[in-house]
DNA sequence: GAATGAGTTGGAATGATTCCAACTTGCAAG
DNA sequence: CTTGCAAGTTGGAATCATTCCAACTCATTC
């Protein structure tokens, strides 16, 4: 069951919505809510079960309008991996993903600002790129067991 | 009409696919032929319409036979760009891609080795990536008219 | 020249997403 | 109030790229 928002998560939303002239309704709060409550890059169908404890009438439309609607007033960015389902991720710091193959779990990684620039300046002449995606593929150690002597 | 594939090309194509012990055939080569042809990051369905030219017989689902080979054998990369439909690259030199969102086209740029280092290093300890991933979005002022003034 | 196996084929199946028309809700104007 | 509107929600149908499958082709080998 998902906590309700704390009133400055109720407020970002409240803003963010109102910015591109739309309302908070439940079910964009516990769609919201759920984002927040376990980042770990949900797909749409994990996010409606989620969702659905709390609310159990949702419906799949109504995830896919609140999710679009996020992303369309930035609250909300979205990860493509492939072909395979889009993810949500309410993580707005600049941060590239990192896919472990292994899990097919994805993760954030920092994105240090001269890395950004360094990005920007290999572009020629005459492109101007608004946002850059970066997504590492491999394996991380999250899933080997951890060493038993700590 | 596609032209037909040098020998250099043949010899890539033969060689590539007999790595993983596949053979060459007349649709294998068609279809490498398209992709070395006309490098505009062309989806299935451009494959497919481009190599029927020369095929008329030929099926998508061989297309999609022969792509997913080539993927596999490392003669092609796949360029995925939201949810849409996936393109095929012949590029091999490690290079990232800026999507123009005006005309949709797809542009390669190339990858300094030091920036994949730095990208590398940004990782923490824990993780091993294979591969990187790196799109641009935004515009270009390639449908842009050109400076009449020279 | 029959058997084998890789490759090809067209059509059916899948699965994520989008579309749509009906329904609900909150609110503002009469 | 209560009527009407606009925004949001809903379930089911439609879409579309891709995958699956079973039958077919073809070159090779015994």
């Amino acid at each position: 069951m998902i906590q309700k928002l704390s009133e400055h998560d109720r407020e970002k939303l409240q803003e963010s919505l109102a910015h591109s002239g739309q309302k908070v309704t439940a079910q964009r709060e516990i769609v919201f809510a759920v984002l927040l409550a376990k980042r770990d890059h949900p797909t749409v169908e994990d996010v409606f079960q989620r969702a659905r404890e709390s609310m159990p009438g949702l419906s799949l439309a109504t995830v896919y309008n609140c999710l679009e609607t996020f992303v369309g007033c930035g609250l909300v960015r979205q990860v493509n991996h492939e072909r395979e389902s889009t993810r949500y991720c309410p993580n707005l710091a600049p941060h590239a993903h990192f896919r472990d193959e292994a899990t097919g779990h994805v993760h954030d990684i920092e994105l240090p600002p001269e890395i950004i620039q360094s990005l920007r300046s290999i572009l020629p002449p005459g492109f101007n790129s608004e946002t850059i995606e970066i997504s590492f593929h491999g394996r991380s150690q999250e899933s080997a067991p951890r060493s038993t002597s700590n």
